[in-house]
DNA sequence: AATAATAACTTGCATTTCACAAGTCATTAT
DNA sequence: ATAATGACTTGTGAAATGCAAGTTATTATT
């Protein structure tokens, strides 16, 4: 699994998630609010253990995401994205609208695709606010309009 | 190497491209004007026949790419994307700008990760007839600003 | 204080995928 | 008629993956 660079975006952009789970990976921590190991295990029905840690720790040295152990319970290891990891929110949000024009099982609405297409910046600073407000909530039925807005900051309801 | 779309978007996409071949092929047809077998063979070192003649078809099945028999030469297999693989352009400029801030290596010009960030679709309809028009002329330098428009249309200067 | 349970891994092994080299087959050039 | 080219296909060993089981550290229970 050697990819060179070679001055090649997509190149470079395959050598840090293009394998078969890191994207999904990714998609947990910005979507579903994954955070600890047993979170993408259950989130991704079919990823083993071993590969699973393979992964965490290869996205971590990419610098794609943070590790740190929970203060609260010390067994416990938090997962988050860097920096790095939440500006791949446009790769992922312009998959989300290829694949609601192309997959019909694919749980995207219109509304949300067409944004994406037209102003895929605008949308990404309102997923960007909701991945720093859910703690644990799912961000995509957000985006999808399929919850009000009280479901994101209960604290202000 | 099954994925079950799954009603996920992400997962959808993977299951098209998520391998370490596809997107590099898919590049190829967008960006270096390769339309046959050895052009992708010589544009990434590094893929074997086998894989290569296996991603092709797994390609055609998803409909992103088209195949057929040159006329000129009966040897030789044309293969172009079709609007299904066109329409991926928005994930590959996406990864163009997040490798440009990312990869110091990455080949391609600040402005115009800049222009992907805040207009999108303009990028995507200047690619586009860039793609059009270039038979054989490879659209990441035109985009980059490398090339005048000269470069682009040999048939209008 | 001892025992059990939980979380995050690691290890071993069978299966699958991959890279590399070589060979096949149809078509075109000499 | 012979050679060369283009697009593959077929083997074979190496690498990656999936699965089950085991390990370690921390927390909960008795």
């Amino acid at each position: 699994m050697i990819y060179e660079p070679n001055q090649c975006p997509i190149r470079f952009g395959l050598g840090v998630f293009g394998d078969r789970w890191s994207l999904l990976i990714i998609r947990d921590l910005m979507f579903r609010g994954s955070t600890r190991f047993r979170d993408f295990l259950d989130a991704d029905e079919g990823i083993s253990t071993n590969v699973l840690s393979d992964r965490l720790s290869r996205l971590e040295t990419h610098g794609i995401i943070s590790r740190r152990r929970d203060q609260a319970d010390g067994r416990q290891v938090r997962y988050q994205l860097t920096d790095k990891g939440k500006d791949l929110l446009p790769v992922m949000l312009t998959m989300f609208a290829w694949a609601e024009r192309y997959d019909p099982e694919t749980r995207v609405s219109g509304e949300l695709a067409d944004r994406i297409r037209t102003d895929l910046s605008a949308v990404c600073g309102e997923a960007l606010a909701a991945m720093e407000n859910a703690d644990r909530i799912p961000v995509l039925p957000l985006l999808n309009g399929e919850m009000d807005d009280a479901g994101v900051d209960p604290a202000r309801a």
